[in-house]
RNA sequence: GCGGUCGUGGUGAAGCUGGUUAACACAACGGAUUGUGGCUCCGUCAUGCGCGAGUUCGAGUCUCGUCGAUCGCCCCA
């Protein structure tokens, strides 16, 4: 027999982990609302253009890309990310036409990356973003962070640092890339491999590099801050000013430059400084892009995004002692003694049209495997039925903190059996 | 793409420099107790050690390959 397991870096979201998507989700999405944020779902795959775009030199886009075709002609992607998918749903659309601007929108669902699966990063993963598409102004993107934040605020998270830089504007971006270019030139050799071919597609990541960072060359390497134009240096003050306003703390790191090309201006990442997180510290990360509407075809405005790991945030909050999973448990267990046919699955229905989280004996078993199996499922009460009593149409309802049980007729069984829980509430709430 | 560690029942795992019945514990199931448990006692639960090949008289133990897990590098959320 042929057996087979889930593909490499993937997992199932099993039932006991279920409950913990369940209330992130439900925790992300209400701040989001609180926020103004709306829901949007794109699809899970998309033309291979929407992102592998032009010029792109990013790992992800040209490495790690699980793309196909079923044709020979047509190529699709499953999304590695979400801002693209919903830039593009944003043009489509033609949300640019809304009379208010911004539109804010948040989406999380499954990403796909072709990558070496390690802590904290699957092949499958799911990433909770937010995009604000169609305005620029230094409060979005300072509000954009402070959004994040209290996500990871509510889930507990202490020890967090925001890092952040300005990559300025095209002008800017433009000047600094030929600084750095002719900065590294002469030391070419001396870098390596992966920064050799940096150097021509895209400078910038040299200074990312974590191989050449001790190298010499790396101490004074000019920095963007110097290159920034009048506008753009402005930009980022006002940036920074809106989150001295808003108390959050952060560092500049003239070196941050982010993996994703279409980046401008604004571009952070949040990390978290303690715990194991092993060496996927990063909890949420995004920026500004000014040019990736109208790459799709839309108007030249400006829009703002992160993304954070689902899967990070819950080892993360875990390890910070939030509970994530507290699932509503069996309140009522229904068991069987001898032959009492369908009556089970009837009972049960009942209880749970009562509004009671109702689990019942499938198999013919022992009393004591089932008494067991309510003490496990953690019962309030255990409805017991059996032949002879059915016999007279009567049920027994037993209390499992007390023991106590009793016998009713089953027309009373729905009026004793509320009553029963009542007072087993009321005891829990003392 | 590169490197380290690891892979034994439902679970946690022992298994020493290869030596013949794969410990122990928990869970589960059955019984003592024919329809009222949670304690106790007894019993049952891996013809097999991720998979495949090799070395050997003999392999869970050694070698190689392969698949997976995990951690790190790279990169990223």
């Amino acid at each position: 027999m042929k057996s087979y397991q889930n593909p490499k870096g993937t997992y199932d979201v099993r039932p006991d982990m279920a409950a913990k998507y369940q209330q992130l989700e439900g925790i992300l999405e209400s701040i989001a609302h609180f926020y103004g944020y709306e829901e949007i779902r794109t699809p899970i795959f998309e033309d291979t253009g929407v992102f592998k775009r032009e010029n792109d030199s990013s790992d992800m886009v040209n490495k790690e890309m699980y793309t196909f075709s079923m044709n020979g002609k047509d190529s699709f992607t499953l999304r590695p990310e979400g801002t693209a998918g919903v830039v593009r749903s944003y043009v489509q659309n033609k949300y640019y036409a809304l009379a208010d601007q911004p539109v804010k929108m948040y989406y999380y669902g499954p990403m796909f990356r072709h990558e070496h699966p390690q802590k904290g990063r699957y092949r499958q993963f799911e990433q909770f973003g937010i995009e604000s598409i169609g305005a620029k102004s230094p409060m979005l993107d300072a509000e954009g962070i402070a959004l994040g934040y209290s996500m990871i605020k509510a889930l507990g998270l202490k020890n967090v640092r925001v890092r952040i830089n300005s990559l300025g504007d095209d002008e800017s971006r433009k000047n600094y890339r030929e600084k750095l270019a002719a900065y590294f030139r002469p030391h070419i050799h001396e870098l390596c491999t992966d920064c050799q071919r940096r150097l021509e597609q895209n400078p910038l990541r040299i200074l990312d590099c974590k191989v050449d960072a001790d190298h010499p060359v790396m101490k004074d390497v000019p920095l963007i801050s110097d290159s920034l134009n009048e506008p753009s240096k402005a930009y980022f003050k006002e940036v920074l000013d809106c989150l001295d306003a808003l108390e959050i703390p952060y560092v500049i790191d003239p070196k941050l430059v982010r993996g994703l090309d279409y980046y401008t201006d604004t571009v952070f990442e949040v990390e978290n400084i303690t715990g194991n997180a092993g060496a996927q510290a990063t909890v949420f990360a995004g920026g500004r892009y000014d040019g990736l509407v109208s790459y799709f075809g839309g108007p030249d405005v400006s829009g703002f995004g992160f993304a954070m790991g689902m899967e990070r945030l819950i080892m993360l909050a875990e390890d910070e002692g939030t509970k994530l999973d507290e699932m509503p448990k069996t309140e009522v267990y229904v068991m069987s003694l001898g032959n009492v046919g369908t009556k089970p699955l009837e009972i049960a229905t009942e209880c749970r049209a009562l509004g009671y989280i109702t689990d019942f004996n499938y198999a013919s078993r022992s009393l004591k495997s089932q008494f067991k199996t309510v003490e496990r499922s953690g019962a309030k009460v255990a409805v017991i039925i059996g032949e002879s009593e059915l016999a007279d149409n009567k049920i027994n309802i037993k209390n499992n903190r007390t023991k106590e049980q009793i016998t009713v007729s089953l027309d009373e069984f729905a009026d004793a059996l509320d009553r029963i829980m009542e007072e087993e509430n009321e005891e829990n709430s003392l």
